[in-house]
DNA sequence: CAAACTACCTGACTGC
DNA sequence: TGCAGTCAGGTAGTTT
């Protein structure tokens, strides 16, 4: 499940092997996985065919290709939702069970390649942003992520410390800070002995200060192992599997020793997912 | 306006 | 063996 670390691992993969190379064909298999492109799939194909891709950009668990042409300032903006991969596949690889899209590439010299789009259940898609080589519009609204070097951890915290909203719900929301998904959130609250439920204007400005800095850690952790997969729906960009699950100290723990103090975690129903957390070292607040 | 809820999607798994 | 039900969860859009 891609979050910031995994669609990290994808971007720098992408930075690697595709930027420079130019788009000679374009295939979509599947609607859906262009639906945010609202000119349509056929429309989409023409727009990128004969461009060069020129950077390879992140923000949270959005990415976006800023392409050639600088008048333009247009780029391909990504999302992999739940399941999504970004494949650099030689162009004789067997199509892939859930191969939406296909990118035919052309490298500076002369190579030939493809960028494949896999998504199972299609949450995530791509698109081409008018305007959007800095920052697509898109995605204006999209707070930056705590590795980001302009993360403005003062104004996370004020965000926070106004809100009625449980601390876990508020980590989960992309306009407050992005790149956290459920699974590091778990895992950031666990490391800083906070419970989710615990409302963000009943938390101190210091513990949220020391949560923040879990949160960077676990993401960090996270990135320098390459990002998480549980399920193989999630490999990076030339298809390796990343091993962080190992890490874990309460995401998909149930009924197992909490590592600091042996109280077995919990599993708790939270937004139509689930919540992990140890019930010693987390207190709930009062109901 | 903030906060909370729902639709979207496929496949692995569970229980009868 | 088959089949219905549950679960995984990020985001946009809708409702409260």
């Amino acid at each position: 499940m891609p979050e910031l670390p995994e669609v990290e691992v994808v971007r720098s993969g992408l930075e690697r092997h595709v930027v420079g190379a130019r788009i000679t064909r374009v295939d979509v298999l599947h609607e859906r996985s262009v639906r945010r492109h609202a000119a349509g799939a056929t429309a989409f194909a023409e727009a990128l065919a004969g461009r060069t891709v020129v950077a390879a950009r992140r923000r949270g668990k959005y990415l976006w290709l800023p392409l050639d042409d600088a008048r333009r300032g247009d780029a391909i903006l990504a999302h992999l939702g739940m399941s999504g991969q970004l494949l650099v596949q030689p162009v004789t690889a067997r199509p892939e069970r859930h191969l939406r899209v296909r990118l035919t590439l052309e490298s500076a010299d002369g190579a030939a390649t493809e960028l494949r789009f896999v998504d199972q259940r299609t949450f995530g898609g791509l698109s081409l942003s008018p305007g959007g080589a800095e920052l697509p519009t898109e995605i204006a609204h999209i707070a930056r992520d705590p590795l980001d070097p302009e993360f403005d951890e003062a104004y996370v915290i004020g965000r926070i410390r106004r809100s009625a909203s449980g601390i876990k719900r508020l980590l989960l929301t992309q306009t407050v800070l992005s790149g956290v998904g459920n699974i590091y959130a778990d895992e950031a609250l666990w490391r800083a002995r906070i419970h989710g439920g615990r409302r963000g204007d009943r938390l101190r400005a210091t513990d949220l200060r020391a949560l923040l800095g879990h949160v960077r850690d676990v993401l960090g952790d996270a990135l320098r192992q390459g990002g998480t997969s549980f399920d193989a729906l999630y490999v990076n960009v030339n298809g390796q599997s990343g091993y962080f699950d190992r890490s874990l100290h309460a995401y998909g723990r149930v009924d197992e020793p909490c590592a600091r103090c042996g109280t077995p975690i919990r599993r708790v129903a939270f937004m139509n997912r689930s919540s992990y957390f140890c019930p010693a070292c987390q207190r709930p607040p009062r109901a």
